[in-house]
DNA sequence: CGGTGTCTTGAATACCATCAAGTCTTGTGG
DNA sequence: CCACAAGACTTGATGGTATTCAAGACACCG
């Protein structure tokens, strides 16, 4: 039995209030819309709207669901948490991005997904979504790229992993980090800078470090002039070093 | 301008003598073979059939393809080099593997795939294998869980580089190579022993690790009664204790 | 026969993890 | 408003895992 869950914070189903969204133009809310917005009513898709709290787990594995959520806002993670509770992030959720792809052709995940900040998420109907979606040429295409793109952030992490040193891992983060924000339109210019609420665990996390390690690496960065933080806020100081960094090899 | 590359090895473009291929049923080349056969005459695929020996490559990074290239026989790596020549594969192809899934939607894979044996695959054209594919909901199904699994495979990987040692990388990637010849019928049980035409510099290339250290793990493993191995073949003596060391967290 | 590729083994070293202690912040309830 | 606890981050000391370097054994092939 299929289970529709989070509905403690489920809004009315009615107008999406997505309009505003930053990263509108990279998701497929705006083509859902469209496409819904023709005169055919079987184009319908049901829909929902969701906010949880920092830390709240979105989705997790052996859970079975119906829906395929999309971020609309703020920051989430892809985890795996393996049984002697290490854990590894397999990438960083963005407004537009899909909660996890798997959804759209199976029930359920295979990874959990937990928002970093507090995350608000529309929430589509499969069944539904996947009519629209295989009837329409160009969102077939839409979601082709996004695999693609899925699949190319996946096989550079991978390469990260197995042959990257600890600091070419972390400039390679923050800058990818600041591209994908920066499409969104959601990063400053000149000097760069990004919203970014990543603990060092996170980040550990996510490059397969020690959080203690994350630390010094970070530290080293700020005390040579690459980078600053605070408050929530990194500040790339230095693109071209950083770039190098990243590059090294 | 398109190119079609490895002509020399071209094959006569007319019935595929795949009809005996052991991965057939795994593959999308039976699904064309049925669709390609029935009556309507717009559902023919152009499509050809080559051989390259071992250590040649069959596509790579920054040339433009207009084929989508499936293998048949033998064993083939997805594999990224980095400027200072340092290597990281990203997986390895079997017998009804796509050869890069991207070729599906552009022209260019982002990684070279080089031959591990001599492999013999199939290329179909891109044009009229997408045509093909996205007019019957059947192959669009079966796309979508190759895509699935792909990825899945990608996020293990992901786990493996970042958070487990040597030793559990190497037990779980025979056993996942086991898991996937057994699929195609190519493995023999009891005991379980499978054709492993892998050097140990692949197993390097794959686990993040260096080749030295795959000889003493490897070591490891044979002296302790956990494998054997011997003229290109792996047996595998324990299997429940090599789970043991492939799950240990 | 030398050349090349593969594998093995040992010694020295590098990178990063773990452990531990301490600072600083944040949040919470009295 | 303060006291206290918990979380986040830093820093230094120590140790383990895997790398690098080096040398040698072995097989295969032209």
């Amino acid at each position: 039995m299929l289970a529709r869950r989070f509905d403690e914070t489920a809004e009315s189903p009615g107008l999406p209030r997505c309009a505003t969204c930053a990263a509108r133009q990279f998701s497929f809310c705006q083509a859902v819309d469209e496409a819904a917005s023709r005169p055919t009513p079987a184009d319908l898709v049901e829909q929902s709207e969701h906010t949880v709290p920092a830390r709240r787990i979105i989705c997790g594995p052996r859970e079975l669901y119906d829906i395929v959520p999309i971020i609309c806002e703020g920051w989430a993670a892809a985890v795996v948490v393996l049984p002697d509770a290490t854990r590894q992030i397999l990438s960083f959720l963005l407004p537009g991005d899909f909660v996890s792809t798997a959804l759209l052709f199976g029930a359920t995940p295979d990874y959990s997904v937990e928002a970093i900040t507090e995350v608000r998420y529309r929430a589509f109907m499969r069944g539904g979504l996947r009519r629209l979606l295989f009837g329409s040429p160009d969102l077939v295409e839409r979601l082709s790229r996004a695999w693609i793109e899925e699949k190319a952030r996946a096989d550079q992490l991978i390469i990260d992993l197995g042959r990257r040193t600890s600091e070419e891992r972390l400039a390679r983060l923050i800058l990818n980090l600041a591209d994908r924000l920066a499409e969104r339109g959601m990063a400053q210019e000149d000097p760069l800078k990004i919203e970014f609420p990543l603990r060092q665990h996170h980040i550990a996390d996510a490059l397969g470090l020690s959080p203690v390690h994350v630390s010094k690496v970070m530290s080293d960065f700020r005390r040579s002039g690459l980078i600053d933080t605070s408050e929530r806020w990194l500040t790339i100081l230095d693109l071209e070093r950083l770039r190098r960094v990243a590059d090294l090899r």
